[in-house]
DNA sequence: CGGGATTTTGAGCAGTGTCAAAATAGGTGG
DNA sequence: CCACCTATTTTGACACTGCTCAAAATCCCG
């Protein structure tokens, strides 16, 4: 997570917050490992802004796939619906994240994104962008590394849901929730859930009736403290072993 | 999945055998999509081939990534382990199709990949690859369609994981097999399955024991018929049946 | 301040996991 | 080629996690 392109430099935040001032994304979103002059092509690339209200979708499953959405302010859910209406939630998304992935291969979107609450995006046309990246060779390897980014996300989500329990799976998500509101200098104990429990069931793979008993039974174990969707995390070492108790599986073999 | 990139031509299937030859993926592969003469580039950055035994490793997690392999013959497990021993399979590999897309960001790789059989691969370094990308424009479009297909079809293990009973999942699991197969030119319905109980257990997220289960009772019910890892599918359309019999959860709101 | 949505809590049950053991398959050496 | 040994698969009994249904409590928005 450390390591880069070799051709690509790194440059300062604030430097950074000029160049992608336009879509006020503080410098987070592609930009990172990118050039100040990569960054001012990757604006021109930038076609429009949008923001949605909660509950407002950023796609639709079905929908054809024109353009990446970088989240500058706010939060998404993914959802995947089976055939006859079970919902999956791929993944919840923060600023500086990139939306629609999933889309480039089939050009539809095979899921519906969702604002969580009030939230900005950057649309980026992805003719636009697949162009800028035969230009600017750092932006392809970046875009390759986001793209590989989100396969690994979405694996550590499969272990979750085929091989944890219902606690363990909470726990693992809000050790994830926590370290990402960090990343985004925001405190890491301290967290406001953009979303419901019933999300966080569809999300997790759980009832959101467990999802409620677990946060309670938490609370009682003086983990956390919940006020409703607001969260203190008060224990994270001790989160960090609740993750671990799985009950071992045997290795790998032919 | 039908539509392409504007510039990118499709050329015959004979003719895509005589470029890749030196593979032997006989066209499936990168190569869709490609032109000759990119394809002959293609070629110019394989740099190697392996071949690997029943239980050989392709890639042990931590493992500094340099290159993307593509299943020439054979078939893979990408295997993800928990910190206490767990395991959750995330993908079952066959050929033609690209593995170590994950290990692209953190420039490790996060799985171990395991043969499951005799098992041909080519070696793509990913620095080799990646400049060709550049010289290439369907070549670069051809990796992005790759890596978010590869998170779509995650996607759809994470909905069979979270929301679909034991009996659902496994029926999806021998659908989505014999599609496979079918694109490969073997039969749809007579299938020689690589990987043992276990393995689809710790793919399925279910017990080796439920899954075994689950075959006979599919049997039974004269959905299949089962002789080890031999199995004949009957009732293609009833098999998609149990895979929509899902109890319902209510749609997105925010 | 009122009403719908969300969250919490309870009780009972079903689907799967666990443990255990028998049956079968597959590979190896004599 | 057969016999043996091991790994895999099947089958059974039982326990337990997490789901379903239900209702009360709380929150949030207009």
């Amino acid at each position: 997570m450390t390591s880069h392109d070799p051709g690509a430099k790194i440059i300062s935040i604030p430097t950074l917050k000029a160049a992608c001032q336009e879509c006020s994304l503080n410098g987070i979103c592609l930009s990172l490992g990118l050039g100040e002059a990569d960054m001012k092509s990757l604006a021109g690339a930038i076609k429009s802004r949008r923001r949605l209200k909660k509950g407002e979708y950023v796609s639709r499953m079905g929908d054809p796939f024109r353009a990446l959405y970088a989240i500058s302010s706010g939060s998404t859910k993914t959802c995947e619906i089976a055939a006859d209406g079970g919902v999956q939630i791929t993944a919840f998304h923060l600023p500086g994240e990139l939306l629609g992935l999933d889309a480039i291969s089939a050009e539809r979107y095979p899921s519906d994104i969702v604002a969580l609450e009030t939230t900005d995006l950057c649309e980026l046309p992805f003719e636009r962008l697949e162009a800028l990246a035969l230009e600017v060779p750092g932006l392809q390897h970046q875009l390759f590394r986001i793209m590989s980014r989100e396969v690994l996300e979405e694996e550590k989500l499969l272990l979750m849901l085929g091989r944890m329990s219902a606690e363990e799976r909470l726990a693992a998500f809000l050790l994830n929730f926590s370290k990402r509101h960090q990343q985004l200098g925001s405190s890491p104990t301290e967290l406001r859930l953009p979303m419901s429990r019933q999300d966080l069931g569809d999300y997790l793979g759980l009832a959101l009736e467990t999802v409620s008993r677990l946060f309670s039974r938490f609370q009682e174990e003086g983990l956390i403290r919940v006020q409703g969707r607001q969260i203190k995390l008060h224990n994270l070492a001790k989160l960090r072993e609740v993750t671990q108790h799985l009950p071992a599986s045997p290795a790998a073999r032919a």
